[in-house]
DNA sequence: AGCACGCCGACT
DNA sequence: GTCGGCGTGCTC
């Protein structure tokens, strides 16, 4: 094994043969990290993927340069992973490990050197580098890699730093190398020899004229015999402020007491009271018997469970199970600003066992969770997509809660891989079971579940014999033609909104649209206010006085007058949640009217303010977008209103009946949660709409059956398989050229019908980028397999083109 | 992804 | 005459 395959932070193809020296020979394990030199004087972390004996033909491999590990720290388990995720959805391992590690286990020329202890330097045979390197090192102990470029030809840096390795004159510092140190915590006790040798009384008498330090002896004395266990912090001391921290340091210059520091964990962790959790009813039971059943089959499980119906019950019960017999838990959420109510109750339970893993850790505070996930101290960890990629030891569960939720499967970040479906791969590797969670299934894990590849378990009963919603279609034309409308509310609907206010009860209006208008438009000559980076109309947001593209996030002022023609009659086309909310305060002016939506919410614990003025029923009507589906569980919301329904189905995406079944449904699902009165308006063009029909009638099945045909006819997934590339360049001529050639490669090796476009994306121009889409529908099962192959084929002819190279391609697995 | 190499325009 | 723009090619 004197070769390694090493993957690089880098998002290049494949891996990177190394030599492995000698010496490392014996300590090189697949999963360790390594420093690895890379062209001229770069130096990655790279992962040790594969160890063979298969010399490279065609180049010189550079030698490994050190180990950083003294064990793997990516598992077996992991390996796999990366390698499937790198296969099915046809990414870069190095993009993967880029995703996947914390920054600072990745550093790059961050490392340090120094010098090896006790080594007596032969300058003699040394070249002018050398000695440089040494001399400077023997000033300043540690050195890093771009502190080196001062005084070494960047081009002789790598060449210099293995031969002074090599001459065993220097070394890597580790410790700096992951540059990440435990936060400590100061700690007080009384000197041991001060006990054992002084007369207590004497000490005491010692200190008659200082009050102060006396008392602040006798009070550390007396926590220390109470309970010799018990470590006394030193911050406590000085708490109430009676003691001072000179009183302290007085004792301490008198040699009678001492202080000492140990690591605290840089995350806070729940040290309160830990709570039994409520008994399961019994329809939940019933569905836990199923999971059991399924879990000894080895089959995991798709738990349909409507709104309020307990899921989350069911989950601490698998959770604890799973924890009793020893194994750990991965709880996966869509985002975690909104897991209070899960999190709180583990927390209970579970305490210090409990661990966080999401984007908006810092650094540090990753690389600690990873820590205690790699020496198996954390039980259960509560994280988003990237926490399926922590080193865990012994995983026996994952739930993947509101699985349908797109979050599992954003479409900005690389590798572009859906964490629902990963999950699953990762518990089968891991001989773990998953439990895919969601009152709104996705379509796919419907399916699925119907094929009987993982069980399907429905919870239907609302626990606590809360009833279902109601829901009522308003014909928002009818009330139109019988003048019944005030602006974009019926009188019906106006009237419901009123009465829930009236009797002190909570209401949700959901628009699913940002900003105040969607375009402004000059009457006289039809301008509209283009973004000047993306092919998009800009959005007119009131509260900011101010246009916004939504897809670039540049911002303009409001023009005054048309550019163009000067006319200033301009009109606000397409109506946005703002203006809706501006709707609902002029028609409600005693009642408090707040909006949630991403512009609203971007102060700093905006959301948790709003949340708590909701709690607190200082709140009467909620206008918001999606945003107000998740999290807000409060027990006096009874009305949901969605005035223009319309506006979710007619998007161009075959998802968007999907999209809308689980936006109503999700939003319905907040209202009546305790009284069973909930009630949901509809108002719509088409109140005759299949989609609106179903929902009305209470009854998943049927939708899905629905949407499963609609499918079905028009040949999309779960009945085939999209493929979806996605090319990109600043000239819009080279990309076009580029797509018609991908295009024609791809028809010439799979069926015409598989190959749709090339064509102009949806958004034509994004951030200056032009952009083109092809389309490929591949069938299902066997032939998948082969079909993919070919269409690696096809890239990697394109590829070839070296005219092409500078053209971004985007492949999406699965989109 | 970085970084070097190399070939053309605007400047001390 | 040179500095620096970014197109192209390579990295084990």
């Amino acid at each position: 094994m004197n070769y390694a395959q090493i993957v690089l932070p880098l998002n290049l193809k494949g891996s990177f043969t190394y030599k492995v020296p000698q010496e490392l020979l014996s300590e090189i394990q697949v999963g360790m990290r390594v420093l690895v030199p890379f062209g001229g004087k770069k130096i990655y972390t790279g992962i040790v993927f594969e160890l063979h004996d298969n010399a490279p033909e065609s180049f010189v491999a550079k030698e490994v340069i050190s180990i950083l590990d003294d064990k793997p720290i990516v598992p077996q388990e992991q390996i796999q992973f990366w390698n499937w995720l790198s296969e099915y959805y046809l990414s870069g391992l190095g993009e993967i490990y880029r995703f996947a590690f914390p920054s600072s286990l990745k550093l790059e020329s961050e490392t340090y050197l120094k010098l090896k202890p006790n080594v007596t330097v032969d300058f003699e045979n040394l070249d002018v580098n050398e000695m440089y390197l040494i001399q400077a090192l023997e000033v300043r102990q540690l050195i890093n890699l771009t502190d080196i470029e001062a005084f070494i030809p960047k081009k002789d840096i790598i060449k210099t730093i293995n031969s002074l390795i090599d001459l065993q004159y220097i070394e890597i510092d580790e410790k700096i190398a992951e540059k990440y140190k435990a936060k400590e915590v100061a700690y007080v006790r009384i000197n041991d020899e001060v006990l054992k040798n002084q007369n207590l009384t004497e000490i005491i008498l010692s200190l008659k004229r200082a009050q102060k330090q006396k008392d602040l002896f006798l009070h550390i004395l007396e926590k220390q015999t109470e309970n010799p266990d018990m470590h006394i912090k030193k911050s406590d001391l000085f708490e109430d402020g009676y003691f001072g921290s000179s009183h302290f340091k007085a004792l301490a210059d008198k040699n009678l007491v001492e202080e000492y520091y140990m690591q605290k964990d840089r995350i806070e962790s729940y040290e309160g009271e830990i709570e039994e959790i409520e008994e399961l009813s019994e329809s939940q039971k019933l569905a836990k018997i199923t999971i059991d059943e399924a879990f000894e089959e080895g089959k995991n499980v798709l738990l349909h469970g409507v709104t309020s119906s307990g899921k989350t019950h069911i989950y601490l019960e698998k959770i604890e199970e799973c924890i009793n017999e020893g194994k750990n838990v991965l709880f996966l959420l869509p985002e975690i600003s909104l897991t209070k109510q899960i999190t709180q109750r583990l927390e209970k339970k579970y305490g210090r066992q409990l661990g966080f893993y999401h984007q908006k850790l810092t650094d540090f505070e990753r690389v600690e969770v990873w820590r205690r996930i790699r020496q198996n101290d954390i039980k259960i960890l509560i994280g988003t997509r990237n926490a399926l990629f922590l080193p865990f030891q012994n995983l026996g569960l994952i739930v993947v809660d509101e699985e349908h939720d797109s979050a599992y499967r954003p479409r900005e970040v690389s590798p572009y891989f859906n964490a629902k479906d990963a999950a699953l791969v990762l518990g089968n590797f891991y001989n773990a079971r998953v439990i895919l969670g969601s009152a709104t299934p996705s379509v796919e894990s419907y399916y699925n579940a119907r094929k009987d590849r993982i069980q399907y378990v429905f919870l239907e009963e609302r626990f606590g014999k809360v009833t279902l919603p109601e829901y009522e279609l308003i014909n928002f034309k009818e009330a139109q033609d019988s003048k019944k409308v005030s602006g974009n509310f019926s009188l019906r609907l106006i009237d419901e909104l009123k009465r829930t206010v009236d009797e002190k009860n909570q209401a949700i209006v959901l628009h699913n649209r940002r900003g105040y208008a969607n375009v402004i438009e000059c009457e006289s000559c039809g301008y509209v206010n283009y973004c000047s980076n993306c092919d998009v109309v800009m959005t007119y947001h009131k509260a900011a006085n101010e246009m916004k593209c939504h897809y670039c996030g540049q911002r303009a002022s409001k023009p005054k007058a048309c550019p163009k023609c000067h006319s200033e009659k301009l009109n606000e086309r397409g109506v946005g949640v703002e203006q809706i909310h501006e709707e609902v305060s002029k028609l409600f002016p005693e009642n408090e009217v707040d909006r949630m939506d991403v512009d609203s919410m971007r102060k700093k614990f905006a959301y948790e303010k709003l949340y708590e003025k909701i709690e607190d029923g200082e709140i009467d009507i909620i206008v918001g977008t999606q945003m107000i589906s998740k999290g807000l569980d409060f027990d006096h919301i009874e009305l949901v209103a969605i005035p223009k329904a319309d506006s979710m189905l007619y998007v161009q995406d075959f998802r968007a009946e999907e999209r809308a079944y689980q936006l109503i449904t999700q939003v319905s699902g907040r209202a009546g949660r305790v009284s069973g009165k909930g009630k949901i308006l509809i108002q719509t063009f088409n109140p005759d709409h299949s989609v609106f029909q179903l929902i009305k009638m209470n009854n998943p099945a049927k939708v899905y059956k629905y949407i499963l045909t609609e499918r079905q006819k028009f040949h999309y997934p779960p009945f085939t398989k999209l493929i979806m590339i996605e090319l990109k360049h600043r000239k819009e001529e080279k990309v076009n050229r580029a797509s018609q050639f991908l295009g024609s490669v791809l028809r010439k090796y799979l069926p015409e019908d598989c190959v749709l476009g090339p064509e102009k994306s949806q958004i034509a121009r994004l951030n200056n980028l032009y952009q083109f889409q092809i389309l490929l529908k591949l069938p299902r099962g066997k032939n998948y397999e082969k079909f993919k192959k070919l269409v690696l084929l096809s890239l990697k002819e394109f590829d070839e083109i070296t005219a092409y190279q500078s053209i971004k391609k985007d492949v999406f697995v699965d989109f």
